[in-house]
RNA sequence: GCCCGGAUGGCGGAAUUGGUAGACGCGCUGGCUUCAGGUGCCAGUGCUCGUAAGGGCGUGGAGGUUCGAGUCCUCUUCCGGGCACCA
C-alpha cells in the first residue's frame, strides 16, 4: 500500500463487485430475506447531497444486513413522470420524454461511482410503458372492485391561460405565468375511495411499531377521526327542497350557544340561491384565490346573510340566521355548520364582524357568566362549568359533556351520534401530458367504459407540442379517437392522466418482479414483500406514505399482492435534509443575486466583492446554496462523500454541509489507510505488548458499531470508529493481534466506506471480498469492565468520585463513599438525612 | 390558520429507563517535524472568579415535579416540515 488514492481503488472494487455479482438479489429459500428501499429519486438531472445521504444510509443497511446473512434486495428506479419535464419543454423546447430519459442517464452515471450495493438489473422508470401499462391494468381491476369513481372537485383555474394550475403554480393567489387572479372552479375528476379505508388506515397505525411516532401521529391527525352529532335544522324561507339543513358538529355541548348557521359557498343551498345577483357576486368573491387549506383558512372570513332562518332544535321559537361563509369546507361533514362564537375562535371572529350574539355555554371552573374578549376554548381534559348545558351536565370535561349532548339528541330524536373522518377521497385526475393515461373510454351509448386489457399499455403519443398552455392530449389530432371497448362504436379516450403519487404508490412492489408481464409476480412478491426498511424524507410523512398504504390494500383486494403486504413498509426511517449557508450580493435595485458556495472564498467572490451570508437552509437551486456531490467525489473519492454524510449529524436531523467537514472526513480515511499500511509492514513474529487491551477494544468497537447501525445512529457508530482508530494507532500489540484488529476495523467500516474497507481487508489477509465476509461478533465476556467510577453528589451537586469493583454491594459502596476524604471534608459533621446509592451509576447524599 | 418536529460550547453533535452534561469530530491555542506553507505528530480547550487550591454559573425563555431534570409536566419564543395538483 502506498498512498490513499481513492480514484484508483474505487473503480477497481466496483468492477470486482460487479464481476462477482455481489449485489444481485436472488430468491434464496435457505436465507432470511431483507428488502431495503430508499425513496426513489425524481430525475432532475443532477444528484444532490440529499440523494447521497439517503442512498448512503440505505447502503449501510443493505451491506450490514448482507453481512449478517440476509438475502438482500436493494433496488433503484426513477419517479419519472411529473410537471418539471413539461415545464422544461415549455421553457427550453424539446420533449418531456427525451428530457427525462436524458436526465436518468446523467443521474445514473453520477450515482454509479458512489459504490452503492444496488441491484441495477431491476432498474426501471415509472414513465416506461412497461411500468405504467401495468399500472393501467391495476386501475382497471380497481375500477372493477368498486374503488374508483368520478365526481366534481375544485381546481385552481387560470382564466388567462385557460388551464388548471398546481398549487405550486399559484403564487399569492395569482397564476405563475399569466399573473392572473386564480379562481376556484369545479371539474369532473377521477377519485379513489380511500375514505372507505379511513378507519382501517387509522387503526392499523398502531401496528407500525417501527415507524417514527411523529409520522404515525401526523397520519392519525390527517385521517382525523371525530365523534360528533349530526342533526338537521328546520328551515324558514328556504328554496324548495331545502326544508331542512343537515349539519355536523364535534361540539354538540355548545348547541345552547348557537348564534348562526353557515354553509359553504359550494353547498347546494348556496348554489340554489345563485340566481340572486348579490349571492352570485358573493360566490364569485369566494371563488377567488387558490385551493390550498392554507389559502382558505388564512383568508379573511367573509359571509353573506341569505335571509333564510333555521329553528333551534331545542327551541322552535329561537331562530338563527343562515350565512354563506367562505371558511366552511364542503368536503368536511355536511358542508354546513352552526356557529358558537363563545367557544370557537373562527366563529368568534365571524360573529364580531357581523354583530352576532356571543353566548357562553360554559365558563372556567368557578368563573362567572361575563362578556368574552375572545373565544374560550379550554383543553379537552380541563374541567369546565356548564351554565347553559343540557340537563344533568354540571362541572365536567368537554368530552363527558359532548357524550351527554349526543345522548340527549338521540333520546329526544333530533339527531344522532356519528363518526366522521377528515380524510377526503384521493383525486387522481391531472389535466397534463407527462403522466400515466387513465385507461378509460367515453362512449356516447355506453358511457364511461374501461379499456380492454389487451389494448394496454395506452401509450402517450410522442407528437405533442408545448407552445401553448393546456393539456396537449386534449388538442392532439388523433390520439383521443378510439373504438368503444364495449360496443365497438367510435369513442373518445380519457385525456386526464394520473397523479404521480399513483406511480410511487406501488413501485416497491414492482421491484420484486420488475420484468413480469403482470403488475407483480406472486412468488416474488411472496418472497420479497414487505419492505423491511424504508428510508426517505420526512416531507413524505403523510401523502406518499398514506397513499402507498391505501394502494397496497387496493392491490391486496385485487389480487396483486399477498395479504401480508397490506402494510407494505415494516420499518420506516425519515432522514433530515442537507443544508448550506446562502451567499448573496445585491444588484443596483437591491435585489438579491445568489452565488454558488464554490465561487465564495473567505466571504468574498473571486473579484473581491464581499457577500452577505444567510444561515443554512435546505439546498435549493434557486438560492444556489448547492454543493455538487460530484465535486467531492472527484477530489476526495466516494468513500469520503459517504463518510462525511454519515458523520456528525444524526440521520433524522438536518446536516449542514461544510467544506472543512469533507476535508476532515478525507483526512481520517487517509489516517486509517496509513495505519493499515503500517500494520501491514510489521515484521513477522513481532510480539509487542498490550494484546489483551487491543482485543478488548476490538470487542467493544464491534459491539458499539453494531448497536449504532442497528439503531440508525450512524453518526455514533462513526464516533466509535474514530475512538477505535485512536486506540489502535496508539497501540503496540503483536503483529497477529494488530492485523486481526485492523481486519475487524475494515469489516466495521465496510458498510460506510466499502472501497477503503476492501483494500485494507485484502492487504491484511482477509479472505475473499470484505463485502461478503460475515459480520464480526463480540465475545460478551470481553465487554464487562471490572471496576466502575461513581460520582458522589451532595444535595445533587457533584463533589467527589470513587472507583470500586463493579459488583460491590450497595451497602459497602455507601460505606466507602461516606468515608472518602472529600465527602468527610465537605460534610464536616453535618447530619445525613438520606443517602441514595444507584448501583453502577451514582451516589447522592442528602443533608 | 391547522397538524408534526427541533433548540445543548466558537461550530456539528454525545449523554440506555430521570443518575458524572459536553463522547467523537471541526475550529482555536501552544509545542515538535519542515527552508517555508500545507501535511503529520503531541498537549490544551464550556463560561466565569481566582496566581493557585478551589468556587460560582451553565442544555432557547419562565414556572413546576424530584434526593437528582438536557431528559418528565405547564406556559412561551424562535426555527423547520406538511396542509390533499411540487416530488
Amino acid at each position: 500500500m502506498s498512498r490513499y488514492e481513492p480514484k484508483t481503488i474505487e473503480p477497481n472494487w466496483q468492477a470486482a463487485w460487479d464481476a462477482a455479482g455481489v449485489f444481485t438479489a436472488r430468491r434464496d429459500p435457505s436465507k432470511p430475506k431483507y428488502y431495503v428501499l430508499e425513496m426513489f429519486p425524481y430525475p432532475s438531472g443532477r444528484i444532490h447531497m440529499g440523494h447521497v445521504r439517503n442512498y448512503t444510509m440505505g447502503d449501510v443497511v443493505a451491506r450490514y444486513k448482507s453481512a449478517r446473512g440476509f438475502s438482500v434486495l436493494h433496488p433503484m428506479g426513477w419517479d419519472a413522470f411529473g410537471m418539471p419535464a413539461e415545464n422544461a419543454a415549455m421553457e427550453r423546447g424539446g420533449h418531456p420524454k427525451d428530457w427525462t430519459y436524458g436526465n436518468i442517464a446523467d443521474m445514473r452515471a453520477q450515482m454509479k461511482p458512489l459504490g452503492l450495493s444496488i441491484d441495477w438489473s431491476r432498474e426501471f422508470a415509472t414513465c416506461d410503458p412497461e411500468y405504467y401499462g401495468q399500472q393501467q391494468a391495476m386501475f382497471i381491476d380497481m375500477m372493477g372492485a368498486g374503488l374508483v369513481y368520478r365526481k366534481n372537485a375544485v381546481v385552481n383555474w387560470d382564466p388567462v391561460d385557460m388551464t388548471v394550475l398546481a398549487n405550486e403554480q399559484v403564487i399569492d393567489g395569482k397564476g405563475w405565468r399569466s399573473g392572473a387572479q386564480v379562481q376556484r372552479r369545479e371539474l369532473t375528476q377521477w377519485f379513489f375511495k380511500i375514505s372507505d379505508y379511513s378507519g382501517e388506515l387509522l387503526s392499523a397505525l398502531d401496528g407500525l411499531k417501527d415507524w417514527p411516532e411523529k409520522v404515525r401521529t401526523m397520519q392519525a391527525n390527517w385521517i382525523g377521526k371525530s365523534q360528533g352529532l349530526q342533526f338537521a335544522f328546520d328551515t324558514v324561507g328556504a328554496p324548495a327542497g331545502f326544508d331542512t339543513l343537515p349539519v355536523y358538529t364535534t361540539r354538540p355541548d355548545t348547541l345552547m350557544g348557537a348564534s348562526f348557521a353557515a354553509v359553504s359557498p359550494d353547498h347546494p343551498l348556496a348554489k340554489a340561491l345563485a340566481g340572486d345577483p348579490a349571492v352570485e357576486a358573493f360566490l364569485a368573491q369566494c371563488r377567488l384565490g387558490g385551493t390550498t387549506a392554507e389559502a382558505l383558512e388564512t383568508a379573511e372570513k367573509i359571509g353573506l346573510d341569505t335571509g333564510i332562518r333555521v329553528k333551534h332544535p331545542l327551541d322552535p321559537a329561537w331562530e338563527l340566521p343562515v350565512f354563506i361563509a367562505n371558511f366552511i369546507l364542503m368536503d368536511y361533514g355536511t358542508g354546513a355548520i352552526f356557529g358558537c362564537p363563545a367557544h370557537d375562535a373562527r366563529d368568534f371572529e365571524f360573529a364580531t364582524k357581523y354583530g352576532l350574539a356571543i353566548k357562553p355555554v360554559f365558563v372556567a371552573e368557578g368563573g362567572a357568566d361575563a362578556p368574552l374578549a375572545e373565544a374560550f376554548v379550554p383543553m379537552k381534559s380541563e374541567p369546565v362549568q356548564y351554565i347553559r348545558g343540557f340537563a344533568g351536565a354540571d362541572v365536567q370535561t368537554g368530552e363527558a359533556a359532548i357524550a351527554a349532548a349526543i345522548a340527549h339528541a338521540e333520546t329526544n330524536g333530533y339527531g344522532k351520534g356519528v363518526t366522521q373522518y377528515r380524510l377526503r377521497d384521493w383525486g387522481i385526475s391531472r389535466q397534463r401530458y407527462w403522466g400515466c393515461p387513465i385507461p378509460v373510454v367515453h362512449c356516447d351509448t355506453c358511457g364511461v367504459v374501461a379499456e380492454k386489457k389487451e389494448n394496454l399499455p395506452i401509450e402517450l403519443p410522442y407528437d405533442v407540442t408545448f407552445d401553448i398552455p393546456g393539456n396537449p392530449l386534449d388538442r392532439h389530432p388523433t390520439w383521443r379517437n378510439c373504438a368503444c371497448p364495449s360496443c365497438g362504436a367510435p369513442a373518445r379516450r380519457e385525456t386526464d392522466t394520473m397523479d404521480t403519487f399513483m406511480d410511487s404508490s406501488w413501485y416497491y412492489a414492482r421491484f420484486t418482479a420488475p420484468r413480469a408481464n403482470t403488475p407483480t409476480d406472486a412468488a416474488d412478491a411472496d418472497y420479497w414483500m414487505n419492505v423491511d426498511q424504508y428510508i426517505g424524507g420526512i416531507e413524505h410523512a403523510i401523502l406518499h406514505l398514506l397513499y402507498s398504504r391505501f394502494f397496497a390494500r387496493a392491490m391486496v383486494k385485487t389480487g396483486h399482492l399477498p395479504a401480508k403486504a397490506i402494510e407494505p413498509f415494516n420499518a420506516l426511517f425519515t432522514q433530515g435534509m442537507v443544508t448550506h449557508e446562502i451567499y448573496l450580493t445585491r444588484d443596483d435595485k437591491g435585489r438579491p443575486v445568489y452565488h454558488l458556495p464554490e465561487d465564495v472564498v473567505d466571504g468574498r467572490l473571486k473579484d473581491g466583492t464581499a457577500v452577505e451570508v444567510i444561515p443554512s437552509a435546505k439546498m435549493s437551486k434557486s438560492k444556489k446554496n448547492v454543493v455538487d456531490p460530484m465535486n467531492i467525489i472527484d477530489s476526495f473519492g466516494a468513500d469520503t462523500a459517504r463518510w462525511f454524510v454519515l458523520s456528525d449529524s444524526p440521520p433524522e436531523r438536518d446536516v449542514e454541509w461544510t467544506s472543512s467537514g469533507a476535508e476532515a472526513a478525507h483526512k481520517h480515511l487517509a489516517r486509517v489507510w496509513n495505519l493499515a499500511a503500517r500494520i501491514g509492514d510489521m515484521p513477522a513474529g513481532y510480539a509487542g505488548e498490550g494484546d489483551d487491551d487491543i482485543i478488548r477494544a476490538s470487542a467493544k468497537a464491534v459491539s458499539e458499531v453494531t448497536q449504532g447501525i442497528d439503531n440508525f445512529a450512524f453518526n455514533k457508530a462513526i464516533a466509535k470508529l474514530y475512538e477505535f482508530t485512536n486506540t489502535l494507532s496508539k497501540s503496540n500489540g503483536s503483529r497477529e493481534t494488530m492485523r486481526a484488529a485492523m481486519r475487524t476495523m475494515a469489516q466495521l467500516m465496510q458498510p460506510m466506506v466499502p472501497h477503503l474497507a476492501e483494500t485494507i481487508w485484502a492487504h491484511l489477509g482477509g479472505a475473499g471480498l470484505c463485502a461478503q465476509a460475515a459480520w464480526p461478533v463480540a465475545d460478551p465476556a470481553l465487554l464487562v469492565d471490572a471496576s466502575v467510577t461513581l460520582p458522589i453528589q451532595i444535595n445533587g451537586k457533584r463533589r467527589a468520585e470513587i472507583t470500586v469493583p463493579a459488583d460491590m454491594p450497595a451497602a459497602e459502596v455507601e460505606k466507602i463513599a461516606l468515608a472518602s476524604p472529600a465527602v468527610v471534608k465537605f460534610l464536616d459533621g453535618t447530619p445525613i438525612k438520606k443517602i441514595i446509592v444507584v448501583p453502577g451509576r451514582i451516589i447522592n447524599v442528602v443533608v
